[in-house]
DNA sequence: GAATTAATGTTTACAGCGTAAACATAGTAC
DNA sequence: GTACTATGTTTACGCTGTAAACATTAATTC
């Protein structure tokens, strides 16, 4: 018998984002998750309290996933003015991310995480998502105050649902 | 802090052999070699009993080495005759065997493991050698019983240890 | 050469991370 | 409604690592 899976955390992250996105995350259990991973059913409980919480490690994931699909787009590690083609390139792989991982992303802005807070790796990757958008938006116009900026936010993020 | 090295048994019995064979079984500790593996100094006991039952494995693991090496010459899958040529082949085979790894073979037949009995693993190992160069004699030359065979097998060792 | 120190084999208590078995509850079948 | 099933969770346990301590033997110091 093998013991100690070795990565077993990150293992079960990935199996529950390949089983979310494949079935939806209403339609999957943690016994599921667990088999997946080759792994007893109460193996999960060794990295996370509750399925909520593996729940709201996808839901980091797919943050700090989408992130990086944007960053392809735009460079954070600099601060120049950017073009309207590069937000819009920008607002399109978050779409593009939106299609396509569906049913993570609906765990990310679902009501399946009752609240952030009591994940804080959630909570942080999902606020440097929206600082870093704001960020990019401060690159594009110039605005009076950072209120304005969360105000932009907001409406740019209506637009692109309603797409 | 890493924990389950996987597969820390043959780890330390690989070490053991390297560190064995550069310094002499009478030189190398648990601790030493225990750092080898870059593991705790007590780690090992979750493998072995005594230190003499990790050296144990030791000579176990050279009878299984010894073994391989003689087996390239002589295919025990066959049961045809040999010629002289083959067996004083497989003999020096043995003697090199001995010479580069005199160390190991001191353990293998010195008095470090005070009863092979105490140590399965070894004790069939050394025992599937020695018949195996018993059943090599016998497809060299035809003898009248087990005895003889027996003896000429003493033979033959003390004749290699005299070189 | 006696006393102190260091090295080494071993034991003990504990921690991390798996397992199997069981419990509680919710939904389903008939 | 009763039984069955699926699922989240708890409990007790086993394996394999760790750190700290103990006993004994070898080495060093004075």
């Amino acid at each position: 018998m093998k013991y100690h899976h070795g990565n077993l955390r990150s293992e079960l992250i990935r199996c529950a984002c390949t089983l979310c996105e494949e079935h939806g995350h209403d339609k999957i259990s943690l016994r599921g998750i667990a088999k997946e991973a080759n792994v007893s059913q109460t193996a999960p409980y060794r990295h996370f309290e509750t399925k909520e919480s593996l729940l709201a490690a996808v839901a980091a994931h797919g943050f700090v996933e989408m992130q990086k699909s944007i960053d392809k787009i735009i460079d954070l590690s600099k601060t120049n003015k950017i073009s309207k083609k590069t937000l819009i390139d920008a607002m399109l792989a978050y779409l593009d991310f939106a299609i396509s991982n569906n049913n993570i992303y609906e765990v990310m802005f679902g009501t399946v995480i009752k609240d952030f807070r009591n994940f804080p790796d959630l909570h942080d990757a999902a606020l440097e998502a929206y600082s870093s958008l704001k960020s990019s938006i401060k690159r594009y116009i110039k605005l009076k105050n950072d209120q304005e900026y969360d105000e932009k936010c907001v409406k740019i993020w209506a637009f692109l649902h309603g797409l």
